[in-house]
DNA sequence: CCCGTCGGTTTTTTT
DNA sequence: AACCGACGGG
């Protein structure tokens, strides 16, 4: 890393007011920008760090800037406004007393549940058209533009949205009714706040003397209006991002946040860092040859003074379980530290998983099944929360009945319908439990004896928070109902019960003023990659491409580089090619020595394999950057990639775009898969198909081969030889 | 009310 | 392949 700042930084950090946009390519010293930027105001301006606002994405983003600048000034950043944006307005809402300053923080999952309950409320519990998990993302994406169920409501112009308007009020009903709040709403009310009271909204645009957005490529509408509320006092906004590296549109954010803040912010100043000082030249051509082909973004080219270093490899394997082998032995050849694995989906990273525990390669998992988010601990949290706020129905339903109290559906409603009756919430049902005509003593009983056992959890002493939650997971009965469940796991459970408890003695050691609710927030708004250890041990790093974004290591290896798995093509909404390729482009840039593209002949997708074809992105690639490397001994031909013949040289010219048929008459190919049809597949061998399934390019079929074995095989990909009777 | 089994669905990404 | 919810017997 070089000691002084560059130019172009140097620029962007003497910048002193007024809006600035940075344009930050891939490893160009923007977190160093942003950190200089802040210590510069602290000393050569003496600016009160107290009037100073950083946003990030993500905790660990946060975290990072904390120490940066702690280095560089000496002084505790204590007192600054650096955090995410769901932080520092979860932050504003308590101080500002939204919910009195009490309310809980309901993440996906949580909403999933409520949505559950109100679509079974309405006689839309088995609905096609509705589900939960569609309905919490137009709910959510609603919010990210600020959009009510008022305002939606003008805008309905057919039956299902009117259907949807009511379920989407009915969801803001109860999370009020509950003092909850979803992701979402932590920005949006903090809007909502401060355009409804002058005087909060003057109090923070006239504190806040330097506003400083990271990863602003990743902004929705509510985060932009907010940074525009924020900033439109003193003006003085430095954004940084890289329109290279927008990779969440999915989630509500818009580019354009970045391609037009000369629109917003006319006389903002305008900062390119296109040196890169994380890669080697090789890999840095190898990216810029693939993300030039993208339409919509800003014209730049990264360059670098560091050394060419070596090619990047393009290794053809056999399918994951050969792709994971390779790995792992490549991982073995190295010492450890800094090698990371990307992949595009969670589900990949199964078979990497078990090459690595094979080889006894310690490695470390980033993403998936996330700490927070595990049943058991949930549930223990539920128990923390509903202590915190009782009027948190969803976390009351997840654990009057765990461990079993004879507390079931029967009662639930009961319960359910007194509420809604007497317009209270579920506790409130649950301590009237003497009202509750509709059921038999013994059930009422079960009920009061959950009343009383919670009642004394409540008022258990909270002066030593450790205790408190080991006391509540004993005497709840959680603990024992773990220890005898019958269940697999259960020691990993206990585990995890425990981390949660030691978690609790961590934050209390590290704040001041250590609450219950402190805890409770910060835990809902963390992530797995927040505490991810800066890749310091001798492991192996897995993770997604999306959770790679803003990390480095020596060695990259991309797996999975095949069309229709990166880029990532589903069957129902519209395909963005351009964010794939950026995907693509972050995880390459990445790699600071070492970059290991993968794509594999056969891959399996939902339990079933099939014929895999090179990604298009790989003819993007400038092939002079490029080793080609054949792991499967030459044993397979490769199919032609779909934008332009294959990486491999092998196959013939095609389009741009254009879709490759593998069958170009399909009623043909129908016709002839039928049951008792002895075929050869070229991995499995012979076999005979058992049954058909699907039409057309849909169409399935079930195979049991010579050795036994039973799978199931798109017909579309699977290349089978129909193998004559004699 | 509890527990086991079956069938359908799932997997994009996350604050 | 794994997870979830619905269903039915104990």
């Amino acid at each position: 890393m070089h000691n002084v700042l560059n130019e172009k930084q140097r620029e962007a950090v003497y910048t002193d007011a007024g809006p600035l946009l940075v344009f930050a390519g891939a490893g160009s010293g923007k977190t160093r920008v942003i950190t200089h930027k802040i210590a510069r105001m602290i000393f050569e301006h003496n600016v009160s760090p107290y009037r100073i606002m950083a946003l990030t994405f993500t905790n660990k983003a946060a975290r990072e800037m904390v120490e940066r600048i702690e280095n560089l000034v000496h002084v505790s950043a204590k007192g600054m406004w650096i955090g995410t944006f769901h932080s520092q307005c979860a932050r504003i809402l308590r101080r500002e007393k939204v919910y009195g300053g009490v309310f809980t923080i309901y993440d996906t999952d949580d909403q999933k549940k409520l949505l559950k309950n109100i679509l079974a409320d309405l006689g839309l519990g088995d609905s096609k058209r509705f589900s939960p998990n569609d309905v919490q993302h137009r709910i959510s994406s609603l919010k990210n533009r600020l959009i009510t169920p008022v305002m939606f409501r003008d805008a309905v112009t057919n039956t299902f949205d009117e259907l949807f308007v009511r379920i989407y009020a009915e969801y803001e009903r109860r999370l009020s009714a509950s003092q909850a709040l979803d992701f979402d709403d932590l920005i949006f009310r903090v809007i909502e706040l401060f355009k409804g009271n002058n005087e909060v909204c003057e109090k923070y645009q006239e504190n806040i003397l330097y506003l400083l957005v990271d990863e602003y490529q990743d902004t929705n509408l509510a985060q932009y209006e907010l940074i525009k509320i924020l900033a439109s006092r003193h003006r003085n906004i430095t954004v940084v991002g890289d329109d290279d590296q927008a990779i969440y549109s999915w989630r509500g954010a818009d580019i354009r946040n970045i391609l037009e803040f000369e629109k917003t912010f006319p006389d903002a100043h305008i900062v390119r860092l296109e040196q890169n000082y994380r890669s080697t030249k090789t890999i840095l051509d190898a990216s810029n040859s693939l993300i030039r082909r993208n339409k919509e973004r800003k014209e730049k080219s990264l360059w670098t003074e560091n050394e060419g270093g070596e090619k990047v490899d393009l290794v053809y394997v056999v399918d994951e379980r050969d792709e994971a082998a390779y790995i792992a032995r490549q991982a073995q050849g190295s010492d450890g530290p800094g090698t990371a694995v990307f992949y595009r989906t969670n589900a990949q990273s199964r078979s990497l998983e078990e090459a690595f525990r094979n080889n006894g390669i310690p490695y470390v998992i980033v993403g998936g099944l996330r700490f927070y988010e595990r049943k058991e601990i949930k549930d223990v949290l539920a128990y923390l929360r509903l202590i915190v706020n009782p009027a948190d129905d969803i976390s009351l339903e997840r654990i009057i009945n765990v461990p079993r109290r004879g507390i079931g559906e029967k009662t639930m409603d009961e319960l359910r319908r007194y509420a809604r009756e007497n317009n209270q919430v579920l506790f409130q049902a649950v301590q009237n439990y003497g009202r509750l005509t509709g059921l038999t003593q013994r059930e009422r009983d079960a009920v009061a004896g959950f009343k009383n056992r919670f009642e004394d959890f409540q008022a258990y002493p909270r002066d030593d928070l450790k205790r408190f939650v080991s006391d509540i997971v004993r005497d709840s009965g959680y603990l024992q109902f773990l220890e005898q469940s019958s269940e697999e796991g259960v020691a990993e459970r206990l585990e995890n019960v425990g981390e949660l408890i030691t978690a609790v003695q961590e934050y209390c050691d590290r704040t001041p003023e250590a609450t219950l609710e402190g805890f409770l927030e910060e835990v809902s708004l963390i992530t797995d990659i927040d505490t991810l250890a800066d890749n310091g041990g001798s492991h192996v790093t897995l993770m997604t491409l999306h959770s790679s974004k803003g990390l480095e290591f020596d060695r990259v290896f991309v797996t999975g580089v095949e069309e229709g798995l990166l880029p990532l093509i589903r069957d129902n909404d519209e395909n963005d090619t351009e964010e794939e390729r950026r995907l693509m482009y972050v995880g390459m840039t990445r790699a600071r020595k070492k970059l290991c593209l993968i794509h594999a002949a056969f891959r399996s997708r939902y339990g079933s394999s099939s014929q895999a074809v090179p990604s298009s992105f790989l003819d993007e690639i400038s092939s002079e950057c490029l080793r080609k490397i054949d792991n499967t001994g030459g044993r397979f031909r490769e199919l032609a990639s779909a934008s332009g013949g294959s990486a491999y040289g092998a196959g013939h010219k095609r389009h741009p775009g254009e879709v490759i048929p593998l069958f170009e008459n399909f009623s043909q190919v129908e016709s002839t898969y039928r049951k008792g049809q002895k075929i050869y597949h070229p991995i499995w061998g012979p076999g005979m198909i058992l049954s058909v399934s699907g039409f057309n390019e849909n169409m399935k079929a079930e195979i049991k081969f010579q050795n036994a074995s039973i799978k199931k095989v798109m017909v579309k990909y699977a290349r089978l030889e129909f193998v004559g009777d004699e």
